[in-house]
DNA sequence: CGTATTTCTTAACCCTGATCAATGGATCAG
DNA sequence: CTGATCCATTGATCAGGGTTAAGAAATACG
């Protein structure tokens, strides 16, 4: 998997065998089967995570139901808040596959910040790419009624589609399993 | 406002003269009256703003009708995602007060970093916390209905509430005008 | 295989926000 | 002061998602 991660980064910086060592020699990288639970609603961790490949997912608890708020899969990271601001997460950060993940605390970031300075400007730039992502992300969600956010999926996430459960995909746009089926039977009428 | 600036800064890190005036020289504050549009749909900006004084109002025409998704206010940033990607901005940035704006360009921004790397730290744990908030909004949006999105509000941003009209922030959570004030009156009955 | 469990679909009825239309208040220009 | 415009409110009716309950389909597992 490292040589998936090499791959990745190359493509946005040179990266040298040195640089790869270091991230063996740090032991970033891990395998999770389906359903590890990475964070949990109170607990405050200091770990971020790269998917290399498999599936997590994010929600929350409300009046005992969970709420789907997040996926991430291949090459997409996660930096839960309370790694930023220390307080007890708010939410639950769980396997929906078998995955491998980079995980790294800040520590370890600033230890190859200060050896290799050039992966600071990358995360710098990866972050505020990420935030206009995920504004633009909420943007759509904003503006979008729940048939327009499914059809959204289909369109530019139709893979996520094939590989979580429908209930699971409800929640992610914000409605019911029984109204998602009827949305999809609307649909398949036209 | 420089001095707004300096005062903002300082509770961030350590700030010189020197660094001040290098802001001065660069000229990057100034004065916005009220419904100025700082960016158009469409348009590629290269302009990063961060609002010293002021409000600044994000929304998209979805079937020529306005769609709020945002609001910057005092100490808040905002890099359009055009400034990322290079592609047609998706959405109007509009001054909703008089505003006073710290205005850059990327280029700006690397002349800056170049001369003073702390600022980059600065920069990447900003956008990385930024991020964790912006995502941390999204998910309250999310799992929220249009009814607590308004209590929302009220208890974390009243100032917001008195700032804007009733027809914007209505737009803001997700509904009409007329929905807010069935709202407002029911709440108002408790 | 066959059974259990999970996941998806359907139906009936309810509730909230959308739509359309009208009204009243506030603000502003002349 | 007087329209004109903008904004907030109200009412009637409509549409779409929520709720509850049942059953069907798919999947896991002994």
């Amino acid at each position: 998997m490292i040589n998936d991660l090499r791959h990745y980064l190359s493509q946005l910086i040179d990266v040298s065998d040195e640089e790869m060592n270091e991230f063996q020699r740090m032991e970033v990288i891990a395998s999770y089967s389906k359903d590890t639970v990475l964070l949990r609603e109170g607990e405050v961790s200091n770990k971020s995570y790269f998917v290399l490949k498999g599936c997590l997912r994010v929600y929350y608890l409300v009046d005992g139901e969970e709420r789907t708020t997040a996926f991430y899969t291949e090459r997409q990271a996660i930096t839960p808040q309370c790694v930023v601001d220390g307080k007890p997460s708010a939410y639950h950060l769980v396997c929906v596959e078998d995955s491998v993940l980079v995980a790294a605390t800040p520590e370890m970031e600033n230890h190859f910040f200060t050896k290799f300075p050039k992966f600071e400007t990358l995360c710098r730039v990866m972050a505020e790419k990420m935030l206009a992502v995920n504004q633009l992300s909420f943007d759509k969600y904003m503006i979008s009624s729940p048939e327009e956010r499914y059809l959204h999926l289909l369109e530019t996430n139709k893979d996520l589609v094939n590989r979580v459960p429908q209930y699971h995909l409800a929640s992610y746009i914000g409605i019911k399993p029984e109204s998602l089926s009827r949305i999809r039977k609307r649909l398949a009428k036209k």
